[in-house]
DNA sequence: CAGTGGTCTAGACCACGCG
DNA sequence: GCGTGGTCTAGACCACTGT
């Protein structure tokens, strides 16, 4: 038997898929909801929950519950490029830096095979597209490779993308892809709900002549946001992603 | 100011960090833990939710919470090889498959460059590893190319891995990967839960020679057990994924 | 201010696992 | 049958957005 609230959401699904609801609308509020359904505002709420996890509604806190107009803005490209964050074309995109020395440590040392303790430099990157805040990376350097003067200002398009783009020939470049759902931490900063999956990759670049890992980065995309896109012969030609 | 449930899943979660709890110890019973945190089960309950959605326990129903043993078994390897799916060395795999004749339609008309009505042959694959489902597969081939025979039981961790491998020389493979919660329909096949994150790749073979569109696949794999590994140079050496 | 979603309570009852 | 988690209720109160 399904329970009220699968109902509820299958229900409300449909009406979004068949375009009865339409992208930006608005839908009545939870007490009004709760009151046509006859369930609980907690009921109807789980209900939302739901469809907010698929993507399909946004919550927003004192304005009411939205379908979403599916837009996919960035798309993460794989294979090492210089430029590997692509958003809409005709938005600003601005990028914040934070550059810290830290110490190897736990899965550091593994990701970057270097002793415990080594010297790293950390860069702790925030994209935002007009004020709303895009991706998350936390990049990992040793740190005799990283870049002497830290820039202040110097172009942050560039900065941001892929440090692995100082060593563009000889980079070997390996990219784990991985689905969970944020930590409080990351749903803050990247201001999405903690219900909403978002897209962790572990990339790492090693020097093909040496085999020294020379990057490390992890980087966080919000899963209703971002797509990876990962392709044998590197010619990408603005791909659509539909719905 | 933390909320209650974010500061009990906070304390939760550092007990399981610090290997105060470990994996595969039970939690107290909900009602247990609510009475300790002197908060009610819901809200207790939330809590619970966060660490579930994190990987950080498992629920039983009837049985108890427990602390995840954190192995993450199936590996997706992409870039279009003929054996994509690599799982624990010593585990059974098989594989169901069923076929369908289907017509394009929807934004399968857009991944597989066919107009609409077109014929295509659908393979819907379920992976098992020792009877629990592993990644579900929806596989889309136009009917002049799909094998002739349909086999009924010819090596199925062949035939699971990639119709792409038909192709092997000349195939250009174009993967996007994105995280989302799962449909309920995907939840119940893959019997996980819907708060938990699913890695979605989408995956286009394509000729290269023809620029014919050869095989549409959407995988679908669970965030909690399943990476995808992408390599600019192909060779894997078994990496390790810790947490 | 009124209206909205966000958090939380203190219960009730149901469904599952196991002895 | 008993203990477990799963669903649901009918409220209360807080926090945010607008006018």
């Amino acid at each position: 038997m399904p329970s009220r609230r699968h109902a509820i959401a299958s229900d409300l699904r449909d009406r979004i898929t068949t375009g009865q609801l339409k992208p930006g609308d608005r839908l009545p509020s939870e007490t009004q909801l709760a009151d046509q359904y006859k369930v609980s505002t907690a009921t109807l709420r789980s209900a939302l929950a739901a469809l907010q996890g698929e993507g399909l509604i946004e919550k927003l806190h004192g304005k009411g519950n939205f379908v979403r107009r599916s837009l996919r803005r960035i798309t993460y490209i794989g294979g090492g490029h210089a430029r590997d964050l692509r958003s809409a074309p005709d938005t600003a995109l601005h990028i914040t830096v934070r550059t810290t020395k830290i110490r190897a440590h736990g899965h550091l040392t593994s990701l970057l095979r270097v002793s415990a303790g080594s010297p790293l430099t950390e860069f702790l990157c925030l994209s935002y597209e007009a004020e709303t805040p895009h991706s998350l990376a936390r990049i990992y350097i040793p740190h005799d490779l990283a870049p002497a003067a830290t820039p202040n200002n110097p172009r942050p398009q560039e900065a941001s993308a892929s440090f692995a783009a100082l060593h563009p020939d000889s980079a070997e470049v390996r990219e784990t892809v991985n689905a969970r759902l944020p930590t409080p931490q990351e749903a803050s900063t990247l201001r999405i709900s903690t219900a909403l999956a978002v897209l962790a990759i572990t990339r790492v670049t090693a020097d093909e002549a040496t085999g020294r890992v020379v990057e490390a980065a992890l980087l966080v995309l919000p899963g209703d946001r971002a797509d990876a896109v990962f392709t044998t012969n590197h010619t990408i030609d603005e791909g659509q992603t539909e719905r």
